[in-house]
DNA sequence: CTATTTATGTACCTTACGGTATAGTACAGA
DNA sequence: TCTGTACTATACCGTAAGGTACATAAATAG
């Protein structure tokens, strides 16, 4: 629970912070997610925090960079909870936890669908600000990598045909991600994108030579 | 390209206006298109389409309203180019010309990738605005209609199997459409957006069993 | 206890925002 | 030509935006 910067420095100089910061990122995350990044404002992220302004400019530095930390915050989440998806041994369950899990996600903490973090606040900003960019890039470079990997594995352990093309079944899964997001985001219920992810999850099925 | 409200009306009564309507939604929808609905403000707008502002109030109220327009000025565009690119005879031309079209749309005027204008202006404000995510739904379930459409079509006319299913080879060309959209956004390159589609259409043969 | 360091809370600054009042202008109709 | 009407141009309004100065409070180091 406790991070320390460096080894076992016994406390920091100053005045302790009041607040816990990933808790605050959490609150500030969950604002830029309903409003988008332009479309909220500094005010509205203290009073989701609850804390002053100087307290959240001490902390992050500026408005930027305090969606930057969220994003991050974001991103290594997700990376976190797919890694978890992706280490159950059977392929199918794998899938049908990282389906499960984006479903959740999306469909947000009060059932009113918000989509994917990233998809919606930060692709806005994408196209104007480099270093949003390439972390969106990154992200998704690198979903597309564990799921390549995942599939090999599949084929390592004779799940699937070893004729599949763990690229293009990859391909399905992460268009079939974006997709469920954007649907999210744009009002559809849980049980159409449930419907959605499992059509994906047959055509994996189907193009991979497993057994029906 | 003279559009009238009703029937024949010589000429409206008072000073007309001195700018194309049609002409001043573009260049707004290119401004909102780079930096988003939030992220533009009314004197990017003027500076944009060389409107002072109160002509762009008289003409289209405030900015959401602005926003609205361009949205579905930009939905009919896309619309209109489907219905074409779904008019071509052939079923892998067809899907080649729709993908081209997008592809050159979501790398922006000047290579810059932009994406879609509805998936990166429309979807962060989505889930504050009802109006605007009931145009996001009617706009996604338009084009899945339309795609099956065009398969069903295909499979009448004996280019594909009998057997495919409409739906699935949809929700392919869908996903990665959308996938294409965030990508370009997100800083991939034309050839990657390229490969992409090329590989979600090598699929789509693969799975409407066509002959390779 | 004192000095130093860092966080908090209030109040505020500057700028940019969405939107408009108002005076002038170009057209149609009479 | 006169009148009504709708658009243009300038200048402006009230507010909300991002960000900060400053006094105070809570911790450590000596």
């Amino acid at each position: 629970m406790v991070q320390k910067t460096s080894a076992a420095r016994s406390a920091p100089r100053g005045r302790p912070r009041s607040f816990d910061t990933d808790e605050v990122l959490d609150r500030v995350r969950d604002t830029f997610w309903r409003y988008g990044y332009a479309g909220t404002s500094m005010d509205q992220l203290s009073a989701a925090t609850g804390l002053h302004k100087p307290s959240l400019y001490g902390a992050f530095g500026d408005k930027r960079k305090l969606y930057l930390a969220a994003l991050d915050n974001y991103l290594a989440d997700v990376r976190a909870e797919f890694a978890e998806a992706f280490a159950v041994p059977d392929l199918f369950e794998s899938l049908a936890a990282m389906t499960e899990w984006s479903i959740d996600k999306f469909m947000g903490k009060d059932e009113t669908g918000t989509g994917c973090f990233m998809m919606h606040t930060a692709m806005p900003e994408a196209s104007e600000d480099p270093e949003i960019s390439r972390a969106v890039r990154e992200s998704m470079d690198s979903l597309d990598r564990a799921l390549v990997r995942r599939f090999e594995k599949a084929i390592e352990a004779g799940q699937i045909s070893a004729a599949a093309d763990p690229h293009a079944l990859a391909m399905v899964m992460v268009a079939n991600h974006y997709e469920i997001s954007g649907r999210a985001r744009a009002g559809y219920s849980r049980p159409e994108l449930r419907a959605l992810a499992d059509r994906a999850i047959a055509l994996v099925k189907v193009m991979s030579g497993a057994p029906a």
